[in-house]
DNA sequence: CAAAAATAGTTCAACTATTTAACTATTAAA
DNA sequence: TTTAATAGTTAAATAGTTGAACTATTTTTG
């Protein structure tokens, strides 16, 4: 690919991304919930996904500090939507789990979630959507690696 | 496209845009410039394509609220990256430029920006990257058009 | 034309997200 | 058994955000 390609991409990546991602974010928030921010949703998703993890954990794969998903969960614990429970072996470990009300809260948000992005995937053929999110899968695998060999 | 499929490609986008929109805006910070945080970047980097413009313009833009705009835009000007000037004819209006400062910080971080950028471009094919951006700037217009009628 | 409505931007209070450093408690290693 | 390392929290500082109230200007309109 020669120079003047390259930096074109570049350019229309760099327009493109940052808009799209604050968009969706305001979108999840307007639509899907008023009282829930976006990081304090995807928190809740991974945690629902894995059904059980650590601070530790989250801190890692969401490249933020510790402390800060000690805050962000405070805020989930203070909503009740997850509950914090210490490993009896290991007394130093804390699991972070969804409560009751956080799972119903998460099955009923799903549903409106799935509709909202459902209403965008239409709009776009199979394939066009399979590549862009395949692509994204390796753009995320790229950057994960960047992130361990420094 | 039946329903099973969607769901799994609805998991999949959820399960990898947040994460990578966290990543690459780390990366950014990281490896560019300490000082600039992500959203001060892409404003500016919006105020540098378009030469001028208000902070009425950047709020819909960007989809925030006018007041986030002028905070963010004191620190820049706090840093001298940004000037204000009052429009004579209009002088409720604002101008928002670069500075010499700003400019000159743009070009040098640009580099950068592409030589980061590139890296990652490098690794996938020039058609893949391609349709993946079409599909970016597709899902963009799509998401604009949704906040233009609501 | 003067009062009312609209527009552009700022300020302020409240909140969320984030980092860094200092800290507690616990476990593992020397 | 002292020392390291690990898991998590707390506290202070900074950034981003909203919404309401505000100032200063046009524009509209009765």
């Amino acid at each position: 690919m020669q120079r003047e390609k390259i930096n074109v991409l570049i350019e229309r990546y760099l327009s493109v991304s940052f808009l799209v991602t604050k968009k969706a974010a305001a979108l999840v928030k307007c639509e899907i919930d008023e009282d829930m921010t976006n990081d304090q949703y995807y928190l809740l998703r991974y945690v629902k996904k894995r059904e059980t993890c650590t601070s530790t954990e989250l801190a890692s794969v969401f490249g933020v500090n510790k402390s800060a998903i000690t805050a962000m969960m405070n805020r989930l614990v203070d909503k009740g939507l997850i509950q914090r429970t210490r490993d009896e072996n290991d007394r130093r470990v804390v699991y972070l789990t969804l409560t009751e009300k956080g799972n119903e809260w998460f099955v009923k948000t799903e549903e409106k979630i799935h509709k909202l992005v459902e209403s965008l995937i239409m709009k776009f053929s199979e394939q066009e959507i399979e590549s862009f999110i395949q692509t994204y899968e390796k753009l995320a695998r790229i950057l994960q690696e960047l992130e361990e060999t420094q």
